[in-house]
DNA sequence: AATTTGCGAAACCGAATAGTTGCGTATATA
DNA sequence: TATATACGCAACTATTCGGTTTCGCAAATT
């Protein structure tokens, strides 16, 4: 099973997990609640958000507290860099188009 | 056909389409030889990286260039920015803790 | 004019995915 | 101790996805 982020930001209901554990950390039944799914349907999505470490979790009695891993995150940060650059550069050639325009 | 940016991603392979075209326009075929794959798959691909717009072509003669839409890049930076200022706020957090420790 | 080349699109197939249902287990409550 | 709650896990289903094969069309080459 190739997990990697990628993959387990694609789907809409996990970045909507993501969105919501980043600002604390939740129960599976907590985030159910919060959408129009079961518990089981979140579970699945949390274990693949596990498996990739995007998520941890703790647990507190019977309840598991799920939150998110910012670190991880950064891993897209890093591949969008690349990117980043482009457009920055891009940016920086019309900057000085518009400079000479100017004169 | 929900189709976007997160989902278009999510294959390494379209990544690797993504990362070559960022470079210089390509058609199908050139594409295909960078990879273990025939020229059909590749554009399957393009045909998805197309439909969500992080994609443009530009027809010449019988071949067809594909380069990447570098503002549509920016999609996910916005995305990336909410989490960003989280690990920035907890960096910024852990660098007055070693101030306060250095004093 | 006949052939080759570059391409998209459709039909098809096996694998993966999202979601449901049902189960077993551990913790809490009565 | 009996019951309710919180959860993970496994089995099952419908859908989607990545890839291959085949086809037809248009542009280039002979």
């Amino acid at each position: 099973m190739r997990r990697d982020v990628f993959q387990a930001i694609a789907d809409p209901t996990r970045r909507a997990i993501i969105a919501l554990i980043a600002l604390q950390a939740m129960t599976p039944n907590a985030l159910a609640e919060n959408f129009n799914t079961t518990r089981q349907a979140v579970s699945k999505h949390l274990r693949i958000l596990t498996e990739c470490e995007l998520v941890k979790q703790e647990q507190q009695g019977r309840e598991i507290y799920y939150s998110l891993e910012i670190e991880k995150m950064k891993e897209i940060d890093s591949w969008l860099a690349q990117y980043r650059k482009i457009w920055e550069t891009r940016f920086n050639q019309l900057d000085q188009v518009l400079l000479t325009l100017k004169k």
